[in-house]
DNA sequence: TTATTTGCAAATCGTTTGCACGACT
DNA sequence: AGTCGTGCAAACGATTTGCAAATAA
């Protein structure tokens, strides 16, 4: 699922219960068409608004976004000190977070260290290659809250 | 300037040209107070109400930090959904940014970074304990666009 | 003195919410 | 039929701005 297709998304909302309506399917497939260009609400609600001839209001947007975040098909991060940013959840690549007591280990989106890296990039005029990137704690179940 | 008082950030305004004012005195006390806690804004504006007598206003604390920004002595990041979260500048700890052309070095303040291990490991439920981060990528005089 | 900084009030921006109507299932 | 999603309008929280009065230099 590297490159999420319209469908993969709209499957993702079918399969944790979810209606599809006109509205939704055309948020998934400007999110889909947009791949790992990184949208803000606007911007999708602006593109979407395009190929629809009734009106879809910004707070469609937003309770659309919501509902694929919960299916985990989309996160978003802050970066700078406007709009939220969009990511499509590529499960395929990914950091790890290891727990150093029970081994336990946890998916870490690429996506979500790659906005902060990008973050960092611009803000001191670098063009990043490449990154190296690994932390490593106690998970929840493992946090005794000593040292 | 591991951890700079609020003299010392009092003096950041001075040696910029900015005047010290009763208000800025008492923010700078705060921020120094807090060290590395996180503060928003709302509890900054918050801590230096208690101990002044006249009135405070949000606006003041923005223009103060802003003030503050410019001079490098204070930074802030957008983590969750809510308000930035001001950092006070450690010039000591830091990564680097290495150029892999020309080797030109970019310090890179440590909470940069931290502000985002602390945001993965909260959504994910890890306590971090340390973290291996670098960048390799070009600098701005060396970026030709060409990968 | 005189440019800067202040408090206040109102505006702005991104996002959320309550509601009654309309549309998926 | 019944529930869930919609547009709309209004509320919201964080931040910014215009302005005249106050104050540091």
């Amino acid at each position: 699922m590297a490159n999420p297709s319209a469908s993969d998304l709209v499957e993702a909302l079918r399969r944790a219960g979810m209606r599809i309506t006109r509205p939704r399917t055309v948020l998934c497939e400007v999110l889909a068409e947009a791949r790992h260009e990184h949208l803000t609400p606007q911007v999708l609600h602006a593109r979407a608004q395009q190929r629809l001839a009734s009106r879809i209001d910004p707070s469609t947007v937003y309770r659309t976004l919501e509902a694929l975040t919960e299916c985990g098909a989309v996160y978003h991060v802050h970066l700078g000190h406007g709009a939220a940013v969009i990511h499509l959840s590529d499960l395929d690549a990914h950091h790890h977070l290891v727990c150093e007591i029970c081994d336990h280990t946890v998916d870490l989106p690429i996506d979500e260290v790659t906005a902060l890296t990008d973050h960092i990039g611009k803000r001191h005029g670098f063009v990043v290659d490449s990154v190296h990137f690994a932390m490593v704690g106690r998970c929840a179940a493992h946090d005794r809250n000593e040292l």
